[in-house]
RNA sequence: GGCGCCAUGGUCAAGUGGUUAAGACACCGCCCUUUCACGGCGGCUUCAUGGGUUCGAAUCCCAUUGGCGUCACCA
């Protein structure tokens, strides 16, 4: 047998919404095609109209086109086998349907869905219109009484098909259901219309969600009845979350964002979503983690997927945002964080360059910004405690002999750049010969009032301004003196 | 409930009958350090349980348990 193109697809509907695990499933049935030399498809299932949303198409090209899942066919981008979307194709799948009549394996239903009392309980459709006489037929269709059509299951036997990922799956017909095909208002329904189309525009390689597991002997049947060859399947495991309590379930608003949108919204690169995405489920050959989208592309395969559900995990989500960010170029950087940042004071705006530089090799996502930077515009409440730390010998007490020669010594200073400002400092620790960690350490709480900071003293003076700073380093010897004394 | 899928540490995972059971995140400790971060070193913690098969099982089989999924005129 010839080695026929590979083709996949990903075929979402379109919600205007892209779910983490959708957007996994895209990428891989992507990174399989280009792997193998194949196309990738982006085809919209559309054919519930109940659940249109405007824009979404858009939404899904702009989303893949962030994540850089970029489709070789597909509505606006060209391709052979179109239209790519399910409701402009409608009377293709009613000529199918039909034929599935003619051969048996599909009959209309003439039950109203309203007056059928087992509809949408448990045991399903009785199959009441399935033998319906030929009489019967006729007449209903020329009184114009609204249908569907369903598809005629096996009352007994098997069906078997085999999945690349889990191997030969085997489910008993019996437990299938004559399901519809197509529906009153004569769209078709998801399980008809993809089988159509996977065949019509020749997929080779089936990637979906584990949750198609248990339709896709119907599928299989489907592709049967119409004599045609059965593609490839990989059921793709689902990607869960982790609730407070400990409870696993598919990853949901509960666990957090769960939309890629979300996720860079939050600050989040999408070069690293997709990149961790990827992990989750899939382990290259290699110990590598860090991958560009062109390295997948070489390195993936499918015998390295995983069969498990796998937990989203947000800290390592952080981890590898944090690897991105500092491999960024910093002008970069500077520019996509500063809309993070808020409204700044001026001192601080015209020096967000250099104070995002500081940042960059610091934090995990950009939404840490704000709270990284509040205590440049606001100083936080006086804590003595903050003025003692063990490594560097520093205590309150100390704190408050040092601070007056720091504060008289970086008034002198004309060039307020970090360069002047750390001069000056060393020339500080020459002249009290005092160890750098205990002179530092008291000059960088008075001037942040936080034990946390990004940057050191000097990036933090310097940011600061030398006025702002020194009235600050004041007021914080301030409140320290008056704090010993209270407390002596 | 029927049916199906899954089962290596807190998380992602390598592993395909013989290994000291990789690596990464997280966590903890130490070192370095002008804070934080980075970096370095070390530690913690895993083959769900019970039966087989085998000289030998994380690896093969069965059962149990657990988790998840599915039973729509949704996809």
């Amino acid at each position: 047998m010839e080695e026929k193109r590979v083709r996949t697809r990903f075929a979402p509907s379109p919600t205007g919404y892209m779910h983490i695990g959708n957007l996994r499933t895209a990428l891989y049935a992507y990174l399989f095609a280009k792997a193998n030399d194949g196309d990738f498809i982006l085809r919209i299932e559309d054919t519930d109209r109940t659940r249109y949303v405007a824009d979404a198409v858009d939404f899904i090209k702009n989303t893949l086109k962030a994540a850089h899942i970029i489709p070789d066919e597909g509505p606006g981008y060209g391709g052979d086998y179109g239209p790519y979307v399910q409701s402009e194709r409608k009377d293709v799948y009613l000529k199918y349907a039909n034929e599935l009549i003619e051969k048996g394996y599909a009959y209309r239903c003439f039950c109203d869905p309203k007056s059928d009392e087992t509809h949408g309980k448990f045991g399903g459709y009785p199959g009441t219109c399935r033998d319906l006489p030929k009489e019967t037929i006729e007449k209903n269709l020329a009184e114009g009484k609204p249908f569907v059509i369903r598809q005629k299951m096996p009352k007994d036997g098997s069906t078997t098909f085999h999945d690349m990922l889990h191997g030969n799956i085997t489910i008993d017909n019996d437990t299938l259901e004559d399901q519809v095909l197509i529906k009153r208002d004569g769209m078709p329904t998801y399980n008809f219309a993809h089988v159509v189309d996977d065949h019509l525009m020749k997929v080779t390689h089936v990637i979906r969600g584990a949750e198609f597991i248990t339709s896709t002997p119907k599928h299989v049947l489907l592709y049967k009845g119409f004599g045609w060859e059965t593609p490839a399947f990989i059921h793709l495991p689902a990607v869960m979350g982790k609730g407070e309590d400990g409870s696993v379930s598919k990853l949901s608003k509960r666990h957090g964002a769960t939309s890629f949108n979300e996720l860079v919204e939050m600050g989040y690169l999408p070069e690293a979503v997709t990149n961790y995405v990827a992990l989750l489920g899939w382990s290259p050959k290699s110990n590598q983690e860090i991958f560009t989208m062109e390295e997948m592309e070489k390195s993936f395969s499918l015998d390295g997927l995983s069969k498990s559900p796998a937990i989203f995990d947000y800290n390592k989500l952080d981890w590898m945002n944090g690897e991105y960010f500092k491999k960024m170029d910093p002008r970069e950087f500077a520019s996509e964080s500063r809309g993070f940042a808020g409204d700044l004071p001026e001192n601080i705006a015209s020096k967000w360059d250099y104070l995002a530089g500081v940042l960059q090799s610091r934090i995990s996502r950009y939404d840490e910004i704000p709270d990284q930077i509040h205590f440049f515009m606001a100083m936080p409440a006086f804590d003595a405690e903050l003025y003692r730390n063990k490594r560097n010998k520093v205590t309150p007490e100390k704190s408050a002999d040092i601070l007056p020669e720091a504060i008289e010594g970086l008034s002198d200073i004309d060039d307020w750049t970090p360069d002047g400002i750390n001069a000056k400092l060393a020339e500080l620790v020459e002249k009290t010969g005092l160890k750098k960690g205990l002179l530092m350490w008291p000059i960088r709480i008075a001037a942040s009032g936080q034990k946390v900071t990004p940057g050191g003293v000097t990036e933090i003076l310097y940011v600061l301004g030398k006025d702002e700073s020194i009235s600050r380093l004041k007021a914080s010897l301030e409140s320290l003196r008056g704090y010993l004394s209270e407390n002596n």
